[in-house]
DNA sequence: CTGAAAGCGCTTACAG
DNA sequence: CTGAAAGCGCTTACAG
């Protein structure tokens, strides 16, 4: 039923091999031969099987796509959709495909990841977050998989190839821009600490706070943690406190607007009562009252730079580990107001 | 270096087609053997290769997820994700893996989908849209591959597996319930006419008129095309007619907001001035002012049943064709008013 | 410039 | 209950 190269050789009176070699534009065979065996491969609609090519060749030319496990969570993000328009565009380029983890927890993923890269159904990974302690990436360090990180390594990060904002620096000058408005009190809606991009940010936030000479206050912070915590109630124990925050870093878009709505029921307008300012620049943050000022972390262009860190190693094994920065930068809109 | 069933053999001292028959659990091989091979697996850090088993096997255990061309649309909306979420517990639940498309225009995709199945790198393969006059829905039809379709098959729905929101339906249960607010002069901004979801919508909307006994009035339609269309400009005419819409049904939650924004700059506030509604149901809707109307498609849920339907055609060569209607209800918010 | 042969790492009738 | 052999559909030295 389905038409090998065997059928094409037949048909072109040829070899296999001479088929294959067609296959690959050897230039060492005649173009009288070449053409012949493509038509033939054209008439019997051939096309090359990958299970056995990818089998002789010791390749797949495929890319895993591995997310975090709370599946949910990485979903729901515009963040995830994004960056994988990246990959997949510089993937293409390469002629490389995707393949996707499923897990749902993270031994189911863990033992996924072993599964594709030993079981050679990927060349590379790309590892789409980065926290503290995961064994995924211990993993990939060790095994000597070619791969590529989005996101700082926590631990021995010279050592791996990754992507990255320079979070500390973005997330200090986000903090700078609200001091230069006035602010003095100015809370901050992280992630969960385990990720490195949370404590990046974090960082700068502080660092600013410190050059400021303004003190770094352990309420101001909350930490988000979407799968459980109550986030409504974060909110408004920061806006009880004696002292008021008058202004809010959140660590997405989609946070903000989350914070801004519990503001609202406290009957607190921003930016008139309190400024608030986003990560990750969503496309409808522009549209929407007030315009949310946000962090724009390029995020296509994080997935374009992790594929081709992925893919370089792939193809040339003696290439040299390589971090990439993307530039940030923030969007002045108006939800943040001078005091 | 890999670790091949040979290995195993060797140093469990068995044949090839033991390691191979313990791999799959065949009941003929005595407990003792089996666990003997299992611990040589375990201590030579066996895995499988898949590349090697497929072959042999015909099979890939892998769905095909094919994705419409304009890739920045399709990844822009949250649609998208979410699917994939419900596509991916269905997949995983069955072992299955998941390969993406990357092709960026209309011509590379079917060259995709053409390889991907006929080079044996799917089992079979799901469509996350439906568009008139599609090549790809048309070869995956005439090819006998296993395949489902996110959305209501424009030609021969009878013949293809697919999985739908009863969409007409929907549209007419959305518009009735603004006319029930007192609307008489609704306006509609659907999707680009090619994708079967904005012309079953717009069905929905005129059965409703027509049933109210309202006139449908073209100048009330307004086809959005993200990729080129004035959306400001439409709006703003739509709002210039000399009689004016006080309502607005829009195809997504994002572009209703895309909308307010609009008319907030023409100074016209929702809902006192307009009534907007949605659809798709964004995670942020409820949290934005006004909290916005939306409708609830379900869409993870046309995902695992998407899923299911693909994989039923796989594992089953004579299951029936099927369709799933996945059910979408309104959820009302603030932005519509009694007229 | 082309072909015969071996082999990639598995599975599975067939035989015993 | 287990093994030897053939074969899945390719690629690639080796020979000529």
């Amino acid at each position: 039923m389905t038409v090998t190269i065997k059928d094409v050789a037949k048909h072109a009176q040829v070899s296999p091999s001479t088929v294959s070699r067609v296959i690959a534009d050897n230039p060492r065979i005649s173009p009288k031969t070449k053409e012949k065996v493509k038509e033939v491969m054209e008439s019997l609609g051939y096309h090359p099987n990958f299970q056995a090519r990818n089998l002789v060749i010791q390749k797949s030319q495929t890319l895993g796509i591995i997310m975090e496990n709370s599946a949910a969570l990485a979903f729901q993000n515009p963040f995830f959709p994004e960056v994988l328009r990246g990959i997949s565009a510089a993937a293409h380029k390469s002629q490389f495909g995707l393949y996707l983890s499923t897990g749902a927890t993270e031994e189911e993923i863990f033992e996924e990841v072993v599964a594709m890269t030993l079981g050679k159904r990927v060349d590379g990974v790309i590892l789409l977050y980065s926290k503290i302690g995961d064994r995924v990436m211990e993993y990939l360090k060790n095994s000597g998989v070619p791969f590529s990180v989005v996101g700082r390594p926590y631990a021995q990060a010279e050592t791996i190839s990754y992507v990255d904002n320079d979070n500390v620096q973005i997330a200090k000058e986000v903090t700078d821009y609200l001091i230069g408005l006035g602010h003095r009190h100015i809370a901050f809606v992280g992630g969960t600490a385990d990720y490195v991009v949370s404590l990046d940010r974090l960082k700068g936030y502080q660092q600013a706070l410190t050059d400021a000479g303004l003190p770094f206050i352990q309420e101001y912070i909350a930490e988000r943690n979407p799968m459980q915590s109550d986030e409504e109630g974060a909110i408004r124990r920061l806006m009880e406190l004696p002292i008021r925050p008058t202004a809010i870093v959140t660590h997405d878009d989609l946070v903000a607007y989350e914070v801004i709505s519990y503001l609202e029921d406290m009957k607190l307008s921003v930016p008139e009562d309190v400024s608030v300012i986003g990560f990750n620049n969503h496309a409808i943050s522009e549209h929407l009252k007030p315009p949310l000022s946000s962090v724009d972390i390029s995020i296509y262009e994080l997935g374009v730079q992790a594929a081709n860190l992925a893919l370089e190693k792939i193809l040339d094994e003696t290439a040299a580990v390589r971090k990439v920065t993307v530039p940030a930068r923030l969007i002045e809109r108006g939800s943040c107001q001078q005091l």
